[in-house]
DNA sequence: TTGACATATGAGCCGCTAATCATATAAAAT
DNA sequence: ATTTTATATGATTAGCGGCTCATATGTCAA
């Protein structure tokens, strides 16, 4: 049984990935589809290696899932939590 | 009218406010009603200062709004956005 | 008007994190 | 086998953000 200040602190872990751009343009991306980091690297003109940082840690927040096609590896979001819960902020922080 | 990266940031500012333990419990606290500085402070253990720079950040993001009663200042949620965004990362981020 | 209480705020410090650079690993092509 | 292409990862660095400490502001009581 997790204590109220434990499931506080797990939203805040959930915020926290949200909480950069990088991040979150990326998972917008992920949320089209499925892509491989070429791909998210030159659609955000990002550099290579700061992609592959960050897929990291979401890879490693259980937020993506990789799959590897010869030398590619495609990232996909690996399930629609994060997907709504971008599309209610995302809702918000425009609307108003 | 905004560019998509302009509403991403703005996504990711609203992100941002969550995205901080203090901040976050603070939210929570205030979903419940209006509170002073000082009970806000004795209820999450924290120095007022430390309570009142917080307060500010989120007077300065338009979140909460302060009522002066004699020597107290009691701040409350200045509408539901925040409490919808709130539950629903709070809900996806303890159920699975 | 002086003192006590409540809150705000500026300055400084420290820890965290995101980007970069260099390098490693892995697969395919030649 | 060697080179090329794709991705991963460790080390370093720079900037930001949250806390503390000291102090200012504001309100009420005596």
């Amino acid at each position: 049984m997790k204590t109220s200040l434990q499931k506080i602190q797990e939203t805040v872990r959930l915020f926290k990935i949200f909480s950069d751009q990088t991040r979150l343009r990326m998972i917008a991306l992920l949320i089209e589809g499925e892509f491989c980091v070429q791909e998210i690297s030159e659609t955000l003109h990002m550099s290579q290696s700061s992609i592959s940082h960050q897929l990291k840690l979401l890879r490693d927040q259980n937020i993506v899932e990789a799959r590897r096609e010869g030398k590619n590896i495609f990232y996909s979001l690996k399930d629609d939590h994060i997907k709504e819960i971008y599309q209610v902020a995302y809702a918000h922080a425009n609307e108003c």
